[in-house]
Formats: structure tokens, C-alpha cells, sequence
DNA sequence: CGTGAATATTCAAAATATGAATATTCAACG
DNA sequence: CGTTGAATATTCATATTTTGAATATTCACG
């Protein structure tokens, strides 16, 4: 039985390599101190999210070599990596259910790396929460059961709900 | 590249054969025409699904052999998966990411199959909801970290909007 | 008579997730 | 001292899920 986690992250571990480069269990432990709270990822998920990556070409690895110790690979963004990540941080998420991570990660590494337009990201998400809801208007209005239309009435206060979350966030951080 | 659908599905299968006996390509069809606009589920996924209920003893299959086709087999619920289906049918959601998909379809059947109790389950799931957003707030209360706190807000947003829907869903169907 | 959609199911393969296995160091406990 | 358990670090085998292709028949359309 599958955890009904959050599906896979998205470029995350990316942004963790953006401050400098790190070996696996140091991702990990940064992972969970911070963004841990918003979706669970394994240790063994996390390196092979970390192969994929280097497969990929936007993470690579230099092997160092300890004492008395197995050796571990410190990885680093290659310019594709870094590239792939500065893009994905731009786009607001096209769907609610990323919401709650998609959209989270984003905040945390503009904050967290103190990259300028947040504010920008913010308007552009805003303006998909509004088309969504128009869209579950009107969807409503030509909805002929009773059932679809309480669907699209849950999801419309969902996407009202993250709205006034969105207003709120550009708020000076410290309340 | 995973689809990001909702994880696996509860026990709908179950009730879409609390009506009647059916086989697996007539249950996709019905599944999609209903349920189908709160989650995906494709045709082999389905049978997949199927196999693991007949494993479990939930349902169990007849063949019913066709002339000139390859036979169909056409399931039907066994006593045990009944009760599996109504046991679950009673039970609030704990967790809001489970709301879109598990609430949704418990409300689809309760209405569907005509079943009593609506609004003993609505009064739980909000009595879940309330505790949620208390949580939350003390959570966010002792949080040491903004990004800790912008997170606990947007849940709480969430789950608040969730319990305003709850509120206005036993209005009457016609609205 | 060929083409594509609908009916019906199965299976292999790809992607993901979980948990165990491995190996070392260090601190604490009695 | 010896050993037990936690922290460091990574790999691998297996289980689970998801996707997509393969199979096979009928029917409608032009």
C-alpha cells in the first residue's frame, strides 16, 4: 500500500544545490529541517531522485575520498541544472493540488536564496487562481448534476482560499 | 514522468458494484461518466484494481462466457466487501489531501445509492476539520520560522474553506 | 472492403517507493 | 572495557503502481 504522500517533487533538490554543494545524507537532513514539512521523501528516494538528476545532466558528482570511511559524492549544479531550476521557480502552478507543494518550495527558495522576483510570481499565480475560478463558474452554470457542481463548488473555495493566502504572503515576513 | 493524479483510490470500485453486478469495462465507463471528473483511472489500472479486491475476498467474479467474444467477467460484491464499503463510507477524512478525492466520493455514493447518514458524517468531518484548524493555529503559535508559519496559514486557509463547504452541502440538493 | 470507434481484457515493461543490508564512528551506560 | 544505539553515508533488491501495447471481435460509415 502506498503512502499517500505528494507525488514527486519537483526540481527541489535543485534548489538545495543552489547555496553549494552538498553529499546525499546532507541533502536529506537540509530537506527535512525545511521543507520536510510539506511532503516526505525517503532516503533511498532521495538518491535515486539524485541519480535521475545526474543522468539528466544537471546535477554532477566528485567522489571524496575519506579515511577509514566509504567515499561520498558531493554533488553540484551544472548550468543546465541551475538553469532548469531559476525557469521552474518563474512559472505559478497550473493546477490546485500543486499547490500545497509546488508553490510552497517556490516561496521557500526565493526567500531562502533571497532571489529577487517573488512578487512577480505571486501576480502571474494569482491571475491562474482567477481564471480557475471563473472557470469553475462557468463550468457550474452549465453543470446539469447535482454532483459536479458540488465538486466544482469545493474546488472553487480551495483555489478562493489559496487566493487570499496569495494577498497575504507579500506582507512584510515578520507579521 | 508520473501523472500527478491523486494517489490510488479508496474502495469506490466497492460501490460502484453496491448497485449491481457489473464487469470491469462497463465499471470504467460508469466511473468516468461520475467519479471520473474528481480523479483518473485508467482502463488497466482499473482491472489492476479489481484483481487486488478479488484477492483480497472484496469481490468476486463470474464468468460469463460470450459467443464469439471473449468471455467477460463480471463481478459482484461478497458479503465482506459490503461491509468494507459501509465501514468506510461512515469514516471522516483525516487529512485534507484526502479531502477532494475521499470526500467527494463518499458524498457521490451516499446520494447515489440513496444510504442514510449524510449528515452524521458531515457533522464528523467538519468536528475533524475544526480540530485541523486549532492545530494549525497552535502550531503556527510556537512556529520559530516564517516559511514554517506561511505554510500552517495555508493549510488552515484550506481546511477553513473545506468546513464553510460542508456547511452549505446539506442544503438542500436543489439549491 | 477498409478504417476507425466501441467493446473487453491481459501482460510486459517502466517508473516509484520501501525496506533491508552494509560499514564506520562516536557517545553513553554499566 | 564491551556493547548498544544513534549518526553518518550509500547501495540494492524487491514490491508496488502506472503506462502503454497487444489481442480480438463487432459495428457503423463511406
Amino acid at each position: 500500500m502506498r503512502q499517500d504522500s505528494a507525488a514527486l517533487p519537483p526540481p527541489v533538490l535543485l534548489g538545495l544545490l543552489m547555496a553549494r554543494p552538498r553529499h546525499g545524507y546532507e541533502l536529506c537532513k537540509e530537506f527535512n529541517r525545511t521543507l520536510g514539512q510539506v511532503w516526505r521523501l525517503g532516503l533511498s528516494q532521495l538518491y535515486a531522485q539524485l541519480k535521475q538528476l545526474e543522468d539528466a545532466g544537471l546535477v554532477a558528482a566528485q567522489e571524496e575520498p575519506q579515511p577509514s570511511r566509504p567515499p561520498r559524492k558531493v554533488y553540484h549544479l551544472t548550468p543546465e541544472g541551475r538553469e532548469v531550476f531559476l525557469e521552474w521557480l518563474q512559472q505559478p502552478t497550473p493546477y490546485l493540488r500543486q499547490m500545497r507543494v509546488d508553490l510552497m518550495a517556490r516561496l521557500y527558495f526565493f526567500r531562502e536564496l533571497g532571489l529577487p522576483g517573488l512578487p512577480e510570481l505571486i501576480a502571474r499565480q494569482k491571475e491562474v487562481c482567477r481564471a480557475q475560478i471563473e472557470r469553475f463558474e462557468r463550468l457550474a452554470a452549465e453543470a446539469d448534476d447535482d454532483f459536479r457542481r458540488l465538486v466544482l463548488e469545493f474546488r472553487r473555495g480551495q483555489v478562493e482560499a489559496a487566493l487570499r493566502w496569495l494577498d497575504r504572503c507579500l506582507e512584510p515576513v515578520g507579521g
